[in-house]
DNA sequence: TCTGGGGTCCTAGGACCC
DNA sequence: TCTGGGGTCCTAGGACCC
């Protein structure tokens, strides 16, 4: 049993600097929404210091200073880099899963035996660096976990070709060594800490606990981590893209926001949003949330956060019908004198778009057909035209800065590449 | 001054049943 | 005086992931 992770290297610093030659070797970060915080950076912004998570305004000055190179997320150009490395990949294995936007685990198990599977790995590198201009690493390993201890590997140790196979009892012995517990998938921060207090400092440490008094004390999902680490399989190969389970639409603002009056225009958008994102999945929703809070990071000033969930009459996919929902859910939230920081609308408990249910008051001759409007109105606002609806904040659709975007080099006929 | 967004899975505990 | 036992289903919230 053998699997590999395929992992984009500092996957949208990566990607910006494919139609940027002249980036190879700079110091790149990308920014979160808004510009707030770092998500990505190159190894030499590595170098410098830059960490994940840090909030731009603390290390703008000395990164620019440096000569560093600064985008904000552009998750459409990303998105679509990442279908490319996924098409190529789904050409080497019939099984794979997609884990995430840069990372695909790839069933082994289907290739002839005696295959060099690490010949293999170098071989699906250099297609994919030729192909898209993506540098990726690849763990392989006797399970998913074990395949993510490579990765790990790969980067402590710097190996040059970016291909690690752990294998052998003795290597697998050795990387858990020098793995912190805290690096192991699966175990966070809060985890970190209870397990470092009960004297478990490193994955091999982790690894030695019997899985049953792990299970007892902690949990079943630590438990196949446990497992895991000694080499049993307990995470199948999930290659069925399935449906998703909820849809959040959510974001912090440019400044913060004290009146209901312009909240309320504000989370409506969301709903909006929301309710296209639900169309375009051909889903159905029966349960909408709403949630507010102020900025937990301002700690001398009163917090207050909120959270309701209003449940619909029947499955619905119709903006109308979600906007009337998240009003009624914002009305008993909101509370007035807090600077909120932060809302967000959540969409729970799907079913198919063809399934036609009535509710237990509603006479089953009425039950209406789906109405067309929304059809129209999402053709509509697919290319020029927008079509709004009168509750929502119009003048401030994204009040969010964004002001370092590069081109959507792959998306968009007008910002296509030039090559003189 | 300024600190992301979008997800999944699991569990404890409440509500309910016989 | 004394008030069961066993079970299911659902949900909010926690923890984690990238």
């Amino acid at each position: 049993m053998t699997i590999a992770l395929v992992d984009c290297e500092s996957f949208y610093a990566s990607c910006e600097r494919v139609f940027r030659p002249d980036l190879k070797n700079k110091p790149i970060v990308v920014l979160s929404n808004n510009d707030g915080c770092v998500i990505a950076f190159s190894k030499e912004a590595k170098k410098m210091g830059i960490s994940m998570g840090v909030p731009w305004f603390r290390v703008k000055k000395s990164f620019l200073k440096q000569k560093g190179q600064v985008f904000s997320s552009n998750f459409t150009f990303y998105g679509d880099m990442s279908a490319r490395v996924m098409n190529i990949l789904e050409g080497f294995v019939p099984k794979i899963e997609i884990y995430s936007i840069d990372e695909a685990f790839l069933d082994l198990d289907t290739l002839k035996q005696n295959y060099n599977l690490y010949d293999f790995g170098c071989h699906i590198r250099s297609i994919v660096k030729q192909w898209t201009g993506i540098p990726v690493r690849i763990g392989i390993a006797p399970n998913k976990t074990l395949s993510k201890i490579a990765i790990n590997e790969i980067k402590r140790k710097n190996i040059p070709t970016s291909v690690l196979q752990l294998i052998d009892d003795k290597e697998i012995k050795n990387a858990l060594t020098n793995t912190p517990v805290q690096k192991v998938w699966g175990v966070g921060k809060k985890l970190n800490d209870h397990l470092n207090s009960a004297g478990i400092y490193t994955a091999l440490d982790l690894a030695k606990v019997n899985p049953q008094n792990i299970r007892k004390k902690f949990s079943v999902v630590l438990e196949r981590t446990v497992r895991e680490l000694r080499g049993e399989k307990c995470l199948a190969i999930d290659d069925i893209t399935s449906f998703k389970k909820q849809i959040i639409v959510s974001r912090s603002f440019g400044r913060k926001i004290s009146s209901l009056e312009a909240l309320q225009p504000i989370v409506n958008n969301f709903a909006v949003r929301a309710a296209e994102k639900l169309r375009n999945e051909k889903q159905k929703c029966s349960q909408v949330s709403v949630f507010i809070k102020t900025s937990s990071f301002n700690k001398n000033k009163a917090q207050h956060a909120g959270l309701r969930t209003v449940e619909m009459f029947g499955p619905t996919d119709d903006t109308r019908d979600i906007l009337s929902a998240t009003k009624k859910g914002l009305l008993p939230i909101f509370k007035s004198g807090y600077a909120y920081a932060k809302a967000g609308v959540i969409l729970n408990k799907f079913s198919s778009q063809k399934i036609k249910q009535c509710s237990l008051f509603e006479e089953f001759d009425n039950l209406k057909e789906d109405s067309k409007l929304m059809k129209y109105i999402d053709y509509m606002n697919a290319y020029e035209t927008q079509i709004y609806f009168a509750s929502q904040n119009t003048k401030e659709l994204s009040p969010m800065k964004q002001s370092m975007t590069s081109q959507k080099y792959t998306t968009s006929w007008y910002e296509l590449p030039k090559v003189n």
